[in-house]
DNA sequence: CTAATGTCTCTAGCAACTATAGGTTCAAGG
DNA sequence: CCTTGAACCTATAGTTGCTAGAGACATTAG
């Protein structure tokens, strides 16, 4: 069995965000030695390296409180797991399409800055004023 | 003179947002009407498409606020603003750079998934076992 | 045995909003 | 002129995913 430190240390999970975890009922209650102290089995440290990994590849801890149930029932279909994974593909494409965009901009509003005085200066102006802009960054539309 | 909710329309930012950004100081405090009511000039809704622009193109508040406090002083050198520029294009970079290794590892996870049972789901799989991963997406930063 | 480190609980804080409750003001229809 | 309903006001609490601090108890190395 080993001490939530050593827990922590092994999944690459710091000790406070263990605890936090449990405290939202993503891992269970730990068992505790006579000193109160959590201890942790093999079963338990699979299952925060699994919440790691999807942490990683950017699931929310809701969409990993489903996987994770879905985890433990292994008779059912694999649909919803795939649709959840799906789903986060889908929105690390839209991001990236966003960032893309913002870096072009940001890269333009950098080789345009002359040095100048801030009077001269497109990046305030740029970010002043979006009709500059080249691209339609904007996620929300503006309602005149 | 603009009630806060035509402001709101105008720039496209939600009216509790508005307040919130005065609570924070990053806006003045509003004039208010007879009857208590936030009213808006034209200059302030160009100070609140400037803070809506800046969010949309990945800025923090208080990257914001710096840059607010440049504009007002436009006499000064700009190089302060280009840097802030920099820097969030360089966080921009790195974001896109990571996001990459995401969408390639997700992309790859789902194409393997064959829709049987969660017994045999790779989705589950690979997320329990960073082994299976082609990169080491683990070493970069969570933030998406 | 003691000192250092690890662990415990509890509370509060971070960004950047968003939501709710309970009240006031304003503009338009009858 | 009056009423209705939308828009406004304040204040507080909630969101996500942790992180930090205080003050007390447990364990371990020397």
């Amino acid at each position: 069995m080993l001490t939530i430190g050593k827990l922590g240390a092994r999944a690459g999970v710091k000790v406070p965000t263990i605890r936090y975890y449990e405290q939202i009922g993503l891992l269970a209650q730990a068992e505790r030695s006579s000193g109160n102290q959590r201890l942790y089995s093999h079963k338990a440290m699979e299952r925060l390296a699994f919440i790691r990994h999807s942490r990683d590849l950017g699931f929310t801890l809701e969409a990993i409180r489903d996987l994770l149930s879905l985890s433990d029932n292994p008779d059912q279909s694999c649909a919803a797991a795939d649709a959840i994974a799906r789903a986060q593909l889908a929105e690390v494409e839209s991001r990236l399409a966003r960032l893309r965009v913002l870096k072009a901009e940001l890269e333009r509003m950098v080789a345009q800055c002359a040095g100048g005085r801030i009077a001269d200066c497109r990046v305030i102006e740029v970010l002043g004023d979006h009709a500059l802009c080249r691209s339609d960054h904007r996620l929300v539309e503006i309602e005149t």
